[in-house]
DNA sequence: TGTACATCAGTGAACGCGCGTTCACTGATGTAC
DNA sequence: TGTACATCAGTGAACGCGCGTTCACTGATGTAC
């Protein structure tokens, strides 16, 4: 894993033509998230690994980033945009409102654990406090859109939609970090977790 | 906040007193947990600023500690301890063990919210990964028996208290999670989404 | 069709910094004789 | 009571490292005339 300190014996890139700077900007972007995802630590990205990594001078990220945390925060805005589209899709492929609701936060959850890295950095690391993430209200929206169309289609008890949304969002976030923090745990099957938390916090009455 | 570079101005400690060693060992660890309060993140924990504020020279910490990793150990290992205390005299204070298991996790809450940074090492830094903590199954094992202890006395349905507690650790870490990462939300009162999950996850009957 | 020039996509050396750790040392204090 | 010596509690210089960022530059490619 630790190839990062061979002093590059890659073989040194082709430069991109003209016009085509934008692909330079969009490798280091992949790259960053690649390697967030790894280190699980958006403070432990450095510029100058990521250029290792691209095979470009470190100098050259400054062409189209102006520091290290426009980088990280380019990527997380990235990272934020496949997680939204995952539960949306997920959530698509049901008519049934409680159905969508369960499909979206397994699609959410498999996400997360599929790229734990990444969790972490959008959901616990320092960016929110140093550079702000607005955009994660998305994530908020959508769930809580998703409970109120079960309470309107009476799948589940009616109430202030956004509560029980938080308070869902609360439980399955504290079961995929605790997951994820402390892997060597023996934990019961997350799908059935998160079963118990549809019936017992949102009220659904028939899930699986 | 960040005097830590000033060449130290701050007077030259005394030496300890023949067989007194230990005495400066205490003040090591005690500036470590106050610094990783205030950092929120084990790896940020230099060995070198906790030398700078204990006014000693860098060299000294190895007197006690063969490195770095066996100091933020044993910084978690008190930590852990106070809360842990923390939990058990809260509850200790009551009868009723509906009321017993209440007061344990506002009592731990409390302490995550006093203590965010220690709580962030604690649950969301990779020292679990680098080192292990063991130690931590404590806070489980309380939890599950002040759990068990409701369904005894026919405060809460009888079930399974292991899955019980895990929900309930589960909801409420997220909890505090959430509100510890992202400060500047407007979360709802604490306790009142503490009451919800008591009464929807273990299934109390009067709360609060 | 030729050529000067602007632009684009990068590079490489250098800066000052803080870090963990090693090493050889210092100097006060207690203890054996 | 005196003194050599061991021990304890520390110190200070030095090591090599990776970091973010600045600066002056290079060299290919398109474009105006």
């Amino acid at each position: 894993m630790d190839t990062s300190r061979v002093p590059s014996t890659a073989p040194r890139r082709r430069r991109n033509a003209r016009g085509q700077g934008d692909v330079l900007r969009e490798e280091i972007v992949t790259t960053s998230l690649r390697m967030l995802d790894e280190l699980a630590d958006d403070e432990a990205l450095s510029l100058r690994a990521v250029a290792r990594e691209v095979s470009i001078a470190a100098t050259s990220v400054y062409l189209h980033f102006p520091d290290r945390d426009a980088l990280v925060l380019a990527a997380m805005r990235r990272c934020h945009e496949d997680l939204v589209r995952a539960g949306d899709e997920a959530e698509a492929q049901h008519q049934d409102p409680a159905a969508g609701l369960r499909a979206r936060i397994l699609a959410q959850a498999a996400w997360a654990q599929q790229h734990t890295g990444l969790y972490k950095v959008l959901h616990e690391s320092k960016v929110h406090r140093r550079l702000g993430m607005p955009f994660k209200q998305a994530l908020v929206a959508r769930t809580t859109t998703a409970v109120q169309r079960c309470m309107d289609a009476g799948a589940a008890p009616a109430g202030d939609a956004a509560t029980v949304a938080l308070d869902l969002r609360t439980a399955v976030n504290g079961m995929l970090s605790q997951r994820i923090n402390e892997p060597d745990l023996d934990w019961p099957p997350a799908a059935e977790q998160i079963d118990r938390f549809l019936a017992k916090l949102v009220g659904l009455a028939q899930v699986g």
